[in-house]
DNA sequence: GACTGCAATATTATATGATATTTTCGCTTT
DNA sequence: AAAGCGAAAATATCATATAATATTGCAGTC
């Protein structure tokens, strides 16, 4: 079902995105036009769209008169979105227990599903779908808050989530089968309803994954 | 001191961003390029840049290959958005007294006296200069939580206050004496290092303010 | 001889109008 | 009515012109 991309500034905000977040467009790096024009195939005014996008989601950091720049990253950037990860996805994972019905436990059941599926071929060494288990873990997280009946909270976590990926990518490393552990508490807790233990859990699941990055660093 | 923006890019940005803010927009309207030209006097590419930057704050709603609209106004929106500036504003505020240094209290205390000043005059009944009132108030309560020390979360804040700006002029009324107490209030508990009293004040009053104005949608 | 300040030059970002696609909408035909 | 077919309108993209910044080279100074 490969959903094509209809426009070239869309599509060219997929990739420089990725790009930016899998770290092959290394931070503080300046984004000249000119050279970027060739290596995405979009004109400058294509790309000046897609850059400012980026810039107000902080991924591009935009000098007024001397162009656009790869963000910076830094530890206290990191802890920074860690912090605010916890902040809003707790918050969202308690009221989505609360409000979520037979349809979010199904999607809940089924992102949990495979996500352990591709944890277990992790664990087995097999390396070889990294983004693939990523966007899992994203959509098992998702499905976690979904029904927490707020698009607006949905839509701040969502590019948290990217920024915190992008960390995470920066030194990969795989935190295994701790991580799938912390994965399925959380599933069950969700599960039978219980928000402030999910939140809890869903806490130390971030904080974790903060230690594990931040001495990686 | 008025620092004056000189690239087209970014004053037409402002001057979109108000009138969207301000009402001058209507909620849902279509912005269709060759007319906001020549009202913005810009060409359709700086009008694209600055429309894809508004539309990934949520001011707008791009759609593809469809053209660009005012983002649309809801009670639900509002909601969302009272809710998580009580979430961030009042995690911020516990932050902000913690590690204020004495740059944060004198900053703080010229906030809020120059918002008491305003305040004053239109409770006297002079409501000619309600933006200044507003950018006041905005520079009010982002002293408070200045001291954060998270910049992520102050810009989430930025958009979100500005977004809950918009539904209040929206239905433009005064809340007063009462609106100008509670700030005094919250003044008083955050120069006596008194976190948590701070976030209930601060809670207390975005939730009067959010149903005042949904009482007047 | 190295350092500072300044002017000429090159590079880069910004802004524009023109062109190519895509969508929309009215009209015809079934 | 519903489907199919253009013409008109709107969006997306591009190549180029303009304005700003960065760089280079050269003089004058310490």
């Amino acid at each position: 079902m490969g959903k094509h991309q209809n426009t070239v500034g869309s599509s060219t905000y997929e990739k420089i995105k990725h790009d930016i977040i899998f770290g092959q467009l290394v931070p503080g790096s300046k984004l000249k036009l000119e050279n970027i024009k060739s290596q995405y195939e979009a004109s400058v005014s294509t790309l000046r769209e897609t850059l400012n996008r980026l810039a107000s989601e902080g991924f591009v950091v935009a000098e007024e008169q001397r162009g656009f720049y790869v963000t910076e990253v830094s530890q206290k950037d990191l802890i920074e979105i860690a912090k605010l990860r916890v902040l809003l996805e707790c918050h969202a994972v308690k009221a989505s227990v609360e409000s979520g019905d037979d349809d979010w436990e199904g999607n809940l059941v089924a992102a949990h599903h495979k996500l352990q599926l591709i944890e277990k071929k992790m664990i087995a060494g097999d390396v070889s779908e990294k983004e693939t288990w990523k966007r899992y873990d994203w959509e098992f997280h998702l499905a976690v808050i979904e029904a927490c009946n707020s698009k607006n909270l949905l839509d701040l976590h969502s590019i948290l989530y990217d920024k915190y990926l992008r960390y995470q990518m920066l030194v990969f490393t795989f935190r295994g089968d701790e991580a799938a552990q912390e994965h399925h508490k959380i599933f069950e807790a969700a599960l039978s309803r219980n928000g402030t233990e999910a939140a809890r859990l869903l806490e130390a699941h971030i904080v974790n994954g903060l230690e594990h990055t931040l001495a990686a660093m």
